[in-house]
DNA sequence: TTGTATTTGTGACTTGTGTCACAATTCTAT
DNA sequence: ATAGAATTGTGACACAAGTCACAAATACAA
């Protein structure tokens, strides 16, 4: 949680910022004059659920999870972010509290911009609204799928609907999910039990579509896998 | 479906659209010489899920639902449209397929205006832009909710979420839910089955937490409800 | 009105899956 | 390496809630 302000390094890191690049060198120079940077240690909330949002967020380095906590203490996991991602934007937009938290993974620097000069930056720069509209949109269809996902009504099927979103055709054309999280936080995110995931996994690594390596999950029959989805528990 | 351009009165009512009210007349009238005028019957798909989205629609007249369709075919009732209101701007943003279907649940008249020219529209105008960013803020905000209430494990403590979310406190105080939808569509948004509704709503009106009206439902006593939400099933 | 269609209320039966319990395995750190 | 913690695999059991079935009530048209 160290404060360190290396204003001159940064500019020349900002343009690498995928939010930023493409910004004339005068417009990164006024965000690193106004840019806060700190560090924050492996468990720690960086931005908490409900908190006022006064600030524009960039993860520089390390991995950090976006995560809802419900009425009942429970918590889902969202979205991971990876160095070079923004986040805290909403509040930032609409002024309201913090929709949700974001805990660090491990160790990690971020950088914060006040509310206002984000503002400034996103409605004097086109670019950067673009940019900011193009996450947004992309948040609801995200976020609209994973209802469609949990709105199956039988556990197995979200479990299964759950994966194929999580996956993704990697080099070779292999379909893979990298880093799988535990079966805990599968569960949350299917809305099921922890014990129902490890049922649903048994069933689909003896019917041979999935397997597992270290950390990772392969899908070795994506096509199987859609297909348990529509019609689960079939013999 | 008929076609019917009347420019000139269109600017005249432009202003009134929340999206476009203040801007320059000159803004307003170039917005209008590329406005599209239809109308639509009772029923009728305005916006299909999954087709090409080019262009961003007001809604000048009646009223229309936004409806999303399942894999397995079910509709699930997302939002209801009234006039002033535009919608279709994900499509334009992003450029990628409707995320959902707009229906028209009476006779109504819209508007369409070109990708091309919406997007000058959003990027030239920070005033809209500001607007349609919150816009999404709040569709994400809304969405994310939503998905808190799906994820609540008992089938009783959904409903009575659903109830909550719905909810809006009225003239005098009064918490009641207009136009209240019909169980079976309640029961979709609460995924669960329409049985279980009713039987929620049976323990509920029991206690004297809610009552029934014509086509809407009095939640007296919206503490009582909020307190449900956290344990159910209380005798 | 009268009939028809839609929506709602309820009992009985069945089953999916959440819970508990504990062993086996795999990580992580000292 | 070794201990300790965290994950994972599995059986047994109970109960919430889905399903079926039909009656009652309400809405809607002719």
């Amino acid at each position: 949680m160290a404060v360190v302000e290396t204003p001159r390094v940064l500019t020349i890191h900002l343009h690498k910022m995928p939010l930023l690049a493409g910004l004339s060198e005068e417009a990164l120079k006024s965000v690193a004059r106004v840019l806060l940077v700190r560090t924050a240690d492996r468990g720690h909330a960086v931005l908490q659920k409900g908190g006022v949002g006064e600030h524009l967020l960039f993860l520089l380095s390390g991995r950090m999870q976006a995560v809802d906590i419900t009425a009942d203490g429970r918590e889902i996991g969202l979205s991971f972010l990876s160095p070079g991602d923004y986040f805290g934007e909403l509040s930032v937009i609409d002024g309201l509290p913090r929709s949700a938290s974001v805990v660090a993974c491990e160790a990690c620097t971020y950088a914060l911009l006040p509310r206002a000069d984000a503002l400034q930056l996103i409605y004097t720069h086109p670019l950067v609204a673009e940019r900011v509209l193009k996450r947004l949109a992309a948040g609801i269809r995200q976020s609209s799928h994973f209802r469609t996902i949990m709105g199956l009504p039988n556990a197995f099927q979200r479990v299964y609907a759950l994966l194929d979103h999580l996956s993704l055709v990697g080099p070779g054309g292999l379909v893979v999910i990298e880093r799988l999280p535990t079966q805990q936080e599968i569960s949350i995110m299917a809305n099921t039990s922890r014990e129902t995931v490890s049922r649903a996994f048994q069933v689909l690594i003896q019917k041979g579509v999935i397997e597992k390596d270290v950390k990772r999950l392969i899908v070795r029959q994506p096509e199987a896998l859609r297909e348990e989805l529509k019609a689960p528990n079939s013999p």
